[in-house]
DNA sequence: TCAATATGACATATATAGTTTACACCACTA
DNA sequence: TAGTGGTGTAAACTATATATGTCATATTGA
């Protein structure tokens, strides 16, 4: 279950995944790994991700 | 930061902190300590608590 | 009283989120 | 031919979410 509509957020805020790892303090590979949906970020990073992106946990993280 | 909005969703839907733990697959303590704000749950945790209180990311844990 | 239920708090142990480092692939450009 | 930026992935490690176990207290009902 990939995460497209992050992918989709990070993109259209015109930000690689290096840019979005380094404004919310994780490593790159952490995004990737949240985006391939290969994994379960804890509360704190998604609204860190949410934050930097201007959405909300429901806009990028709830239902399929 | 207590999770109060939690706290009153699950008493509302009568649940004991274990009987919510149960339905989640987690321990008792786990649930207390998200309602205490003492961490920093995955999502996957997260969206089960919210399922099983047919509440939303938005509703529970968004904004402070 | 007493037993049962619910909660808070605290240790220690284990599972897993997240880091670090590294290599490979692709598209583009010189 | 390189060279660079963005991405996917994997192994070994560290940090921490969660489990397990226990004690204390408050409340409710018999």
């Amino acid at each position: 279950m990939k995460n497209k509509r992050l992918k989709l957020a990070r993109v259209a805020a015109d930000l690689s995944q290096a840019e979005l790892a380094e404004q919310v303090g994780v490593t790159r590979q952490t995004i990737g790994l949240i985006e391939a949906g290969r994994y379960n970020p804890t509360l704190k990073l998604c609204i860190a991700i949410c934050q930097a992106l201007d959405k909300t946990l429901n806009d990028l993280f709830w239902g399929e």
